[in-house]
DNA sequence: CATTAAAGATTACACATGTAATTCAGTGGC
DNA sequence: GCCACTGAATTACATGTGTAATCTTTAATG
């Protein structure tokens, strides 16, 4: 399974706004708010290159890197590891736990709304 | 902020489940679901303890140990990090996502629903 | 065409983590 | 009182991670 660190993250996060891109142009990107080496990157590029998480093609002198992996596809496969860690894998708690501490948002909260509803929905249909 | 990783993290969990205990409690209570050496939950308790993720207590020979953080108050702070960084602070898109390949039961569901609603109730307050 | 600048590749190095083995110290049994 | 056993403390060691610096190659420039 695709292991990616905290690092490597967040240089996948602006790959995934926007790809394909150079290097540089993800060392720019990135430059707007984390305070970064521009070896620094290119050492987590070449890292997430090796763990299959990008792939490259050249152009001229420089690469163009891609996601491997959407980042929906991701984000289900951490959140699945995630919540069954630390919720035993039941998605209620983890949003009580956070709710507790964190303001939700309206917008958020009539998106959850939402949700609920499609998903009751389909349990229904189900039966 | 308390950095707990996965294997420690095992461990704090069977001791969350049970407070204080001795660390021949925890190995045996771990032998049920996971394959680890005594000498390897020796050493995660002694690095949850250097973190001050547990403290204890001399019991004769032996140690009790506590937790110094409560699980609610670790799985707050997990969740709040995990959710910032993979989702830009949103909890609605991590139910959508989870949702989308996991199965949500009908009783996490009935949470959520229930959730919801208080926090509806919350936010009508706050106005 | 020789030189420099820039891209990627390789190497570096300290600290974290997974997974133990070895050492030390105190307690109970003979 | 000495020895063995058991619990804790210290040490070990490979791999991952954060954070770069150095080396190598190639393209552009004078």
């Amino acid at each position: 399974m695709l292991d990616i660190s905290n690092a490597e993250l967040d240089v996948m996060q602006v790959i995934w706004q926007q790809a394909p891109c150079t290097a540089a142009d993800v060392i720019s990107r990135l430059q707007q708010h984390k305070d970064w080496h521009e070896k620094t990157v290119k050492t987590l590029l070449n890292r997430l290159v090796s763990k299959g998480a990008l792939s490259y093609q050249k152009q001229g002198r420089a690469y163009l890197y891609s996601p491997c992996i959407a980042q929906q596809d991701y984000q289900q496969q951490a959140s699945g590891n995630f919540i069954d860690r630390l919720f035993a894998g039941r998605v209620a708690p983890l949003v009580a736990s956070f709710a507790r501490k964190h303001d939700v948002s309206a917008a958020d909260l009539a998106e959850l709304k939402q949700l609920v509803a499609d998903l009751e929905q389909e349990q229904q249909e189900d039966n």
